[in-house]
DNA sequence: AACTTTAGTTAGCCTTGCTAACTAGTTTAT
DNA sequence: ATAAACTAGTTAGCAAGGCTAACTAAAGTT
């Protein structure tokens, strides 16, 4: 419990606000999908991040596994992702993004980026530039940061 | 819908996900409120912008009338808001939030800043100054953006 | 007075989150 | 080699938070 500087704390505030509104406004585009967020989300994982079994995918989504579970199952339901057994190890099974759900999810990232792209574009470089570097140090605070064994993720649109 | 230049969709996305991420790690915090993240966003509004009628509570957090409904009266069973009538028009009334609401309330943005703004203390003074530039710049991006009547709010925590 | 609009609620649904308790494989230790 | 312990995943059951549709009641308009 480190004392904290009054200028950590209005900065970390204003943070915190900025990103609840953009988020906000970006989720608006995602009902276009057809895809609940949580779905979007963890099909987003398996195709960025590669194929992977239930626990893993639990925890890239930082959700307990029974929440994955009923995620997933809505997922296969709707041919986005399939399962492939693993002879190794029958307890479970990889889960691998369909062609199907590759392409959704593509679409929605697209239209989802794009809005938040486009108010982008009435920026000066300058302010797009700090935008740029902000976002690869958010990243590494958090990446680097205390839990969760995620250092490999990729390009996740998530 | 005019042509999005790569540069701009990437850091789109990349600004989304750190978004995200770092909105879920600061979720974790909240815990320690007792409020589910609803009632606790719904009540932030209500500290920092004021008193409001259920109508604005619900614009102010992008939610349906109905669902705002259920919020506050989970608000108001805990004493966290009261509703005072308005004489002049008795279809609705204002929601105050009370003392202990107000109390509630700060002590939980003060966990949860305190969290994000203990690992912007680990950041060199020039990443810090980035991303101070960068929470400016995203917050008029959404206030001057499309639709909701937002540019009234102060430096609510949400 | 009749109509329209506005404020809010109720009912009923779905999604997403949790914990507890379980099944079924795998691994470790005796 | 068998018992014990751990790991992967599911089921059951609950709560929160989101929605639409349909309603009541008050206010405002024609």
């Amino acid at each position: 419990m480190a004392r904290i500087a009054s200028r950590d704390f209005d900065t970390a505030d204003r943070l915190h606000s900025a990103a609840i509104h953009l988020l906000r406004r970006l989720r608006r585009e995602d009902t276009a999908t057809g895809l609940a967020p949580a779905r979007l989300s963890a099909l987003s994982v398996l195709v960025f991040g590669g194929p992977m079994n239930l626990t893993a995918l639990a925890a890239a989504e930082q959700v307990q596994p029974p929440t994955m579970t009923k995620v997933v199952q809505a997922l296969e339901v709707g041919g986005l992702v399939r399962r492939e057994a693993d002879a190794a190890d029958r307890r479970g099974s990889t889960l691998i993004a369909t062609a199907r759900g590759r392409r959704i999810l593509e679409e929605g990232r697209r239209r989802r980026v794009t809005r938040l792209a486009e108010e982008l574009q009435a920026l000066p470089a300058s302010e797009h530039a700090i935008l740029e570097e902000a976002a690869a140090i958010l990243e590494r605070l958090g990446g680097g940061g205390p839990r969760l064994g995620g250092g490999r993720r990729t390009g996740a649109t998530r």
